[in-house]
DNA sequence: TTGAAAGCGCTACCAT
DNA sequence: ATGGTAGCGCTTTCAA
């Protein structure tokens, strides 16, 4: 077998045709049938594969969509992308996906690193970012949406929910059902800040419902794991050991938590109750299954999709930074362990 | 604001030099220290950020490495692509990562699409794949590897372990405990080969050991959900009111008949042994805790890609196809449900 | 240490 | 419906 890459210009002369002609077979262009099957019969045989950059360079359309996520392990997040990719594919775009590991500082990185493919789109997680990165977005005037959050000011268009609201519902519905003494865990990292917004909502809501002061422990770094919320649940019972409910950053704490209780014999949610964020699959089908805030993470990364594509239109247009906020819904669900 | 993106002509002009040097100051090569620094400030006052497509055809090395994963949303899957992640991106290359939602024939289109960026290597998941994808990537010379198994021939290195083996040592794990009338639950999918291995591992166990006839119910999609374990666990007790011991092909679907236990009122381990597979965050921290079989999935994401660099190295000295194959240990993990 | 020229493989544009 | 030419922005190669 030859070490022989083909490119156009062998598939050109193998057909007897020029350059252009294939080009416009592998683009879709108007061309004869005879023609199209006679292109298609050398390129089948000569096993050709287009150069993207060569593409690119020369049409000056990147083939790129950038997904900037804090953790592909989430399931949240892996959710929102999916749904992503789903809506970019179907116009012929494909996900550029980096991994920031929760650290605003890599985000900057990665987005300096993948802006040099010239994407269409880019998509961000959060609201909180370094200068440098708002500015290098700004300069570069690629169409932008922020997700997860909802920011008063978004470097353009955002597409998700106030984690304060949501979180402040869920202590309405605590309240509702009785506790009194309600505790928070959540990470001890400020690098979370949808985390933290979610317990700026705890404390809202124990202003609200007047439910004294607060009870927080952070522990644990980023992303928020099961063991994470055993321990942080121990560790309130240290503290506050009348606690009546706990209200967890997310569903994976509030897991752990619910475990530790089962292994302490305390009955859930007779003598304690916990309360999840995120309507992750564990939370539903655990026993006693878990209440938590659902959001709807596939919405977030369609509509983030359709944000970008209209963006990247209106860029071509000559339009300048299309600039929408989109809110999807929360919900608190109720189930057993409240 | 201008319209107008910065080249590296652009920054050449303004800072009066060549683009060679410019070039060269980007690359970290040669150049004299005024000189780098005269440089670097025009670019960052420019806001110059260099054209991937450009340098890409131009050097003829493309920054990417190729890594195709059934579902991102898998936890396992996901620290694989993160430790693999974190290999190549120590080198320069960054990830392009494609879903192929257990779809062989998607695997396929997704390659194609891929190889049209001229990567350095590519990571594909499991050993089936379909003759085009093989015939594609036998072509196109690049770097391969196939993880999570390891096949009789691979189509260059692989890293991974026998599915069979490891879930027929879970069977010994079984029979060791005394448990005689073991089923197993796992997908209804034929897509999913990792999992009709594990059944394989399960139905090898039961000659092995003279457990008799297989009671096996294969149930939902891919991936295997909590409540595809909890539905099937349902119906196996359904086909087999005796059933002893459940073996699952997964974690997720472990997690969902323990819970279906609880919901019964069936005492795990007393009366029915639950085992998983996949060592998942959750069947270590709920209760009582899942026995499981483990592997390291950073471990194979980490190995896949100092082949892959390897395999890059091969081929720019000329070197045709490394064929290596590495096995990743895997453990029977004892908890409390066996 | 720096520069000039050529060319990577493709598509836009204008012809025919 | 098809072809020719120019050029995208960079790096390689060779020269100074």
């Amino acid at each position: 077998m030859s070490e022989f890459m083909p490119t156009m210009a062998d598939v050109a002369r193998e057909a007897g045709v020029s350059k252009m002609t294939v080009s416009r077979v592998l683009a879709d262009r108007d061309v004869s049938v005879a023609m199209r099957e006679r292109v298609l019969a050398v390129i089948e045989q000569l096993g050709y594969v287009p150069d993207a950059s060569a593409g690119t360079l020369s049409s000056g359309r990147s083939p790129f969509i950038v997904a900037l996520v804090p953790s592909m392990s989430s399931s949240n997040f892996a959710d929102t992308v999916h749904s992503l990719n789903a809506a970019v594919t179907a116009h012929g775009l494909q996900l550029l996906l980096g991994d920031t590991d929760y650290d605003l500082k890599q985000e900057e990185q990665l987005l300096r690193v993948m802006l040099a493919h010239r994407p269409e789109g880019v998509m961000l997680t959060g609201s909180y970012h370094t200068a440098a990165t708002r500015a290098m977005l700004k300069r570069s005037k690629v169409p932008v949406v922020e997700t997860w959050d909802v920011p008063r000011t978004p470097i353009q268009q955002a597409v998700g929910f106030s984690n304060v609201d949501a979180a402040c519902e869920m202590m309405r519905h605590l309240h509702e059902r009785g506790y009194r003494r309600i505790g928070f865990i959540g990470g001890a990292t400020k690098l979370d800040r949808r985390g933290l917004d979610r317990q700026m909502g705890y404390r809202e809501g124990l202003r609200l419902f007047g439910l004294g002061e607060p009870r927080v422990i952070e522990h644990g770094g980023s992303p928020v794991t099961m063991s994470h919320g055993g321990e942080a649940f121990s560790l309130l019972l240290d503290a506050w050991p009348d606690t009546d409910a706990v209200m967890c950053v997310s569903d994976m704490s509030a897991f752990g938590a619910l475990m530790e209780c089962h292994r302490r014999g305390i009955p859930v949610p007779r003598q304690m109750a916990v309360a999840g964020f995120g309507d992750f699959e564990v939370s539903r089908y655990c026993f006693p299954s878990i209440s938590t805030v659902a959001v709807d993470p596939h919405a977030i990364g369609r509509i983030a999709g359709e944000m970008l594509l209209a963006g990247a239109v209106a860029r071509k247009s000559g339009l300048d930074g299309l600039s929408e906020k989109r809110r999807v819904e929360f919900q608190v669900i109720v189930r057993e362990s409240t």
